[in-house]
DNA sequence: AACCAGGACGTGA
DNA sequence: TCACGTCATGGT
């Protein structure tokens, strides 16, 4: 018996790199502002996932998680770049300025004062750390950080392989299954069953490369009011 | 001028 | 458990 969910959910995995290529998350201020990159749709260090390099890069990844939290990346970047510019990506500094100090920085990505207070409980476990890696149970204890942005964290930052669900891996799978799901592990599920052979790297790779596609494809295609007639996952999709 | 953007959390039923 | 209100800015 075969799994269609498995088996569809590989098919569109391999499908949309085709059509899209690399995207190359996580998006890092150094590399984002370089000449090469136009647009967000030329990705930001395609099929290098040598990334984060260094603990800047790392932290910078736990405060972009938090930052982009029910926010367009576009103003999750600038606050960064505002914070960057005040030196404040460093988990020292950030711990131990005052939280009204961040709210003008990180203004533009909305939820300034919550998100000011909890970015610098974020930076002092950061520092707690030194330099280990947070365990899944640590970053959901803390205000602020969910399901989502705990797998970004641990994901992206960690090279660890969790899947990553927001609201369009959700809309993109319940439209392709017909399907109505809410919660997310019924939904991360689905991606943990389909690549449940592969090995612990590959899940990784496969895991990062995955969910930056569905955003691509949920900007391009599976918007809200989705573009169904020029869609090339059509066929497979009980949307359209 | 509503509506939404790469959520999280607290509350009451 | 689940649906809903709240937090907040800026682009379309």
């Amino acid at each position: 018996m075969e799994d269609i969910f498995e088996y569809c959910l590989k098919k569109i995995y391999v499908l949309m790199l085709a059509e899209y290529g690399h995207q190359g998350w996580w998006p890092l201020l150094k590399l984002s502002q370089s000449p090469l990159k136009k647009s967000w749709k030329d990705g930001y260090h395609p099929g290098d996932y040598s990334y984060p390099r260094d603990e800047f890069q790392t932290f910078e990844i736990w405060v972009g998680a938090v930052l982009t939290q029910n926010t367009s990346w576009t103003h999750a970047q600038k606050a960064l770049e505002n914070l960057d510019r005040l030196d404040l990506l460093l988990a020292e500094k950030l711990a131990s300025v005052k939280p009204e100090h961040l709210s003008g920085a990180i203004r533009c990505s909305g939820y300034f004062n919550q998100k000011s207070r909890r970015l610098k409980r974020l930076a002092e476990f950061f520092l707690a750390l030194r330099s280990q890696k947070p365990t899944r149970r640590e970053l959901l204890k803390l205000k602020g950080i969910g399901q989502e942005t705990a797998d970004s964290i641990l994901l992206y930052a960690h090279h660890r392989p969790y899947f990553v669900v927001d609201a369009y891996t959700i809309r993109i799978v319940n439209r392709v299954f017909g399907l109505d799901l809410k919660k997310y592990d019924d939904v991360a599920d689905l991606f943990y069953q389909a690549y449940l052979s592969e090995g612990f790297e590959n899940r990784v790779r496969i895991f990062n490369e995955y969910h930056a596609l569905l955003v691509r494809h949920a900007k391009q295609f599976c918007s809200r009011s989705p573009r169904c007639p020029t869609c090339f996952l059509r066929f497979l999709c009980r949307h359209g």
